[in-house]
DNA sequence: CTAGATTCCATGCTATCCCATGTTATCCCA
DNA sequence: TGGGATAACATGGGATAGCATGGAATCTAG
């Protein structure tokens, strides 16, 4: 199983390389997949991913109705992902249209985030913001339900 | 499995030929499979698959109700498609009835487009269109349930 | 013999690979 | 526990091979 955690700030070169952190290609490395990059629907920033995941979404496009509309959107999805391949040094090459969509444009750096099953490229001054905004909203007790799925042995019986 | 992603706007000459993006040549192979190219019965498009989908397609045919209308449908699909080979430098000839099914008379370039278990060959002004009309409507929030708890990985097994 | 189609060859561009280097984190031993 | 040795990582730049493309040569059909 695939788990990104921690963040990391990592140069951008003017090719638009940059180095994937080391604790990212080995769970990876680990897990025998493939890394894929697409650009998120919710935040300006990037999403990578093992190639599970998004084999999981053309599963899902594969099982539904040939003439549904929806269709396209699972599609806009894919065709927005890419395939990327680390160098040998364990770096990545994001071109125009991803630069573009996390207004990398002219940001020395990009910030890593892993959020489990994936993790996230931003730029760093945006996502300072976002997390503080995150941080804020947690602070100021604006909590939704929260349950996790699975697991389901050693529960503190807690609360509700 | 196959996964083709990613787009890629490629030239049409003057003879119909166009070079199939390198990564799908790289999909196709790995898989062993050979390329066909068919009209799209949803958008004014092309679409490019490996042949075990139309295979399938084909199963799914013989275990219809020899009366249902929907037959004409993937009869279409069956009756349009070509075996596509590559030559030494991976261009594929489209011919007229390819040409005029996607717009593509006078257009310089075509629109390759990844959807996951096949391609689609757009022209790329109609393309840009119908990709901002799927982008608006995912930021409306017309998403289908995507949720990837489910099962375990979908690991493509070695090969020989 | 001609027209169309297919195969083959040549070329510029660019993405990829490879080597070099500074820096940081890790390990080992005192 | 502290300091030095060592390996891992991130980064920069130059070399190279792959890819997309254009055009010529060869083959086939009528």
């Amino acid at each position: 199983m695939v788990l990104f955690t921690s963040t990391y700030e990592n140069k951008l070169d003017k090719k638009g390389r940059v180095s994937v952190p080391a604790r990212y290609r080995a769970v990876l490395d680990a897990a025998h997949e493939p890394l894929f990059i697409t650009c998120s629907l919710k935040n300006p920033c990037l999403e990578g991913m093992p190639q599970s995941r998004l084999q999981r979404i053309a599963t899902t496009l594969d099982g539904m109705d040939m003439m549904a509309d929806k269709r396209a959107l699972l599609e806009f999805i894919l065709s927005q992902a890419q395939e990327m391949r680390p160098d040998s040094e364990g770096r990545i090459v994001l071109d125009d249209h991803f630069i573009a969509h996390a207004n990398l444009r002219d940001s020395e750096t990009v910030q890593f985030v892993g959020v489990g099953g994936m993790f996230q490229i931003w730029k760093p001054s945006e996502y300072q913001g976002f997390a503080k905004n995150s941080h804020n909203r947690i602070k100021g007790g604006e909590l939704p339900p929260l349950r996790l799925n699975g697991g389901g042995q050693a529960n503190n019986g807690g609360e509700g």
